[in-house]
DNA sequence: GGGCATGGTATCATTCCTGACACTATAGGC
DNA sequence: GCCTATAGTGTCAGGAATGATACCATGCCC
């Protein structure tokens, strides 16, 4: 994925399609943002099961990102135990068309994909 | 972006998102995607002047990439100097809609993300 | 016979991403 | 006092992704 960052948007005509791969190239991002329109809202540890491939460190950073970019909030609850939830942004709900085409497609061709080489 | 090859498609129930993800999450694989749906047929040059701030080695990689994926078809012309024509294939046609709602997307909100920490 | 154009390869270095693992704070329950 | 749960953080290491640069073959044109 694209871990880079197009700071100009110069590069080419069609270079808003990287930006907006940019958002959530991240190994994870993709997923998570699914979850978030499946689900409305999360808890961390209600990412950490659905996605239990995911390291504690990684869903942190994905989480993260996802925030600084203001796709999602994070709300921290002054509880013990902590309890903390995310939902979609404004600006992230905008994204559901895009993470809808996606999965569609997926859903749909990712069978008919070609065998990878282990 | 996600550079990693997710085999089984157990990882998560929205798992098929990643990976049609995986497909172009190589840095340029969208943008070259976005531009055949534009131009329809293109050389190797023709890329070469639409995305000039990618080197030649990366760009040979994405397209060897999207060939094995079976997206994109490759075709060579026995000329000196040589020709070869990239086209999408019809399995590359049905991301179409997905490219599309990328590129909708960053038109639209690119403009409106957080400004990046250089 | 030198230079040009095309569509690449080969090699090397570096940077970045990702994973493994250990560790933390707090309050409640036993 | 010890264990539990939650939501993390810190450090380290390995590997993958990317970039820079140089190089190649062929036939045409001058």
């Amino acid at each position: 994925m694209p871990r880079i960052r197009h700071t100009t948007l110069t590069c080419s005509p069609g270079c808003t399609v990287e930006a907006t791969l940019e958002l959530f190239g991240g190994k994870w991002k993709a997923l998570i943002l699914y979850h978030l329109f499946e689900d409305g809202v999360l808890r961390f540890s209600e990412f950490r099961r659905r996605m239990p491939n995911v390291t504690q460190r990684m869903l942190t950073n994905q989480l993260r990102e996802l925030e600084a970019d203001g796709l999602i909030s994070r709300t921290v609850f002054p509880e013990v135990p902590p309890r903390v939830e995310y939902e979609l942004t404004d600006l992230g709900k905008t994204l559901k068309p895009v993470i809808h085409a996606l999965k569609e497609w997926g859903d749909k061709y990712a069978h008919s994909l070609k065998q990878k080489k282990e």
